[in-house]
DNA sequence: TATGAATGAGAGTTCATTCAT
DNA sequence: TATGAATGAACTCTCATTCAT
């Protein structure tokens, strides 16, 4: 295998289990089984490592999307919208995990150029899905749908945040005490989407 | 002024400029015009310091909106909630870019005892503005008002991230090209509560 | 009890049980039950409460040993001379403790005047009890009785540092393989003592 | 030179002329002429970086002396015994200072199994020339000859401690009545040595 | 006399990144 | 292309000592 997917898969499995900054170039390299060097002939910096997967994670996720709402033929339902976009999030754990770090990762150690490509590639993506829900959700007006897909992508970076578990707080989440704290990521994520839908439905908001 | 209260206000700011991984407990010392030593008199981990704000914060913001909405009588619209929720949020930049990074460093090298106090404390306050919740919005069931305020919470962490910026951020983001990425906090956020409220107020969810 | 014996007492104990380099100003300050500052009143620095302490228990035993050999009357077998010596001996484990740390704590962080001090109080003991040493050993020639005693000083220091135990290293004499590095200090000392004499008495030394 | 050897000796120099605890990695770093960080590539502790050398200096010196041993045919007046032994000290000024910190060091952030390492490292060198000194020794019964090892060795930790020299004893030693406590090492030493011999020779101990 | 909050230099250690091989 | 030894700045945290009260 090409040492850059090595180093790829390896930094996924980190970043998804670890975190960001807990996890250092060595960890890296000796998961991926390559010299530290060699992911500098890669990727200049860790924060270029993470970018890359959540460009990959991202733009596999939004593909696989729109193909799905492509299929479409006339109007959907927001329940069956849900369950489109139900099923597109089947399997995704990682990409949960990196978005949660993403924007604050945006931030240190990029340069303009990187975030610059990073944000022109997310946004195509998106433009081009919102266009679809315009479409298949036909209460929307114009310029409603990137708005929609922007609030479902700040719903999924609040949940998966507080979502995200670590060995003292599953220890913290035993307690009795604590059960209102526990939340299951996808049931509270579509129960969100849901509202949000039927907000924007049924709303009567101007 | 005590020495506590300048290096709270001082990790306050800093916390806010520049995230929570790069600040040092130097930085912090620095800008609270104390010596290093002098803060582990009163907080034993950067951690500890980030905690104690954050209760602090969320207390002041919690304990207002309660005291707002314990005035009110009879029922409320969503429209008239959403006005309370706004007013309370009025100069609490602070409290958004803590709230954006807590559940981070909730992860990492804090005691279970500290993030159950922390935790304890947030959910007596919480529950008690659920109740009121309950009340003002009849529409919402028992429990729901729990649900809806978690629901809230996820909102500002997912909006605080996103509208999180940084000097290389706010380049970017001058690019006109960029524009679909300028969003503002208030805006989004109040936009996206009226849509979860109106959701589950018309919504045709069971 | 008076503040500077307390200070005493603490250290004491916490020196023989840690060392005197693990031992902060604080620990000793919280055992004594007084404040840091206080114990700056009576000592200034954590040297001289080192010091001080080995001037008392090494003066103790000095003159215990001084008024058991004054009451010989003629001269005394090696195996007499060894019982004498055991006896001074006895209860004295914070002594050789101390005595073990003793030169490295003398090095550093004393003033000359200090170090003066202590050891010519100790000398003025030393010599006392060489003096009457070389009464009692006739085989002994003039001034021998001080080379004596300092021989013996550094089998205490020798022997004292071999059998210093720690966590670390009573686990590691729990290894059966490593028996031939359990000592027992009393039996130690005194047989290199009694060998010591007995070289002095029949040696062909000249 | 290799960076490994570069830090052993610049370690050397430093605990030799400072003892353990003033010695910084800091400051072995830069008499070494490498980064502090390089340091840790090779030893993970200040403690392990002391251990390698007292294994490298006892080693040496251990193998010498059996060495000489072995030449021996028949067996040794004492006085010939230690003519051997003292010309096996020629030199080894880094050892006696090494050795005179060795057990302090032995108790602190050691792991047990680097203690172990080392302890049978010099168990097994010991139990070798206790072997040979009962051969040219021959008054010495089956096991004595481990003691007498033992003893020399707490002799050596004794008189390397008790004749220390640092700066400020220098000056307390040039005070023409502390004439008394300068003692020389080699004259001391060796004297010891000799009684003890003549003691386990010539003594009525059983 | 007694306090303990405050100090600040310096400790050991980590790790993203570089570069000679 | 691949390596991994080397770097050194930056980190968190400690503690003997001071001094205003």
């Amino acid at each position: 295998m090409a040492r850059r997917i090595k180093v790829l898969n390896a930094a996924s499995s980190l970043f998804t289990e670890a975190g960001f900054f807990d996890v250092s170039m060595s960890m890296i390299a000796k998961k991926a089984g390559v010299a530290k060097g060699t992911i500098y002939l890669y990727f200049s910096t860790k924060e270029e490592i993470f970018l890359a997967l959540c460009t990959d994670e991202l733009g596999i996720w939004l593909l696989h999307l729109e193909s799905q709402l492509s299929t479409v033929t006339g109007v959907l339902e927001n329940e069956q919208f849900i369950a489109i976009l139900r099923k597109s999030f089947e399997g995704r754990d990682v990409m949960y995990r990196l978005i949660a770090l993403m924007h604050l990762v945006l931030e240190k150690n990029v340069s303009l150029q990187e975030v610059l490509d990073f944000k022109r590639n997310l946004l195509e993506l998106t433009v081009k899905i919102s266009d679809r829900v315009e479409i298949v959700l036909p209460y929307l007006e114009k310029g409603d749908g990137l708005a929609l897909m922007t609030t479902f992508h700040s719903l999924v970076v609040g949940w998966s945040q507080m979502t995200e578990t670590s060995p003292i707080m599953e220890k913290v989440l035993e307690i009795p005490e604590m059960a209102p704290f526990k939340f299951d990521m996808q049931d509270n994520l579509f129960r969100s989407f849901r509202l949000v839908l039927d907000g924007a439905k049924y709303g009567d908001q101007k």
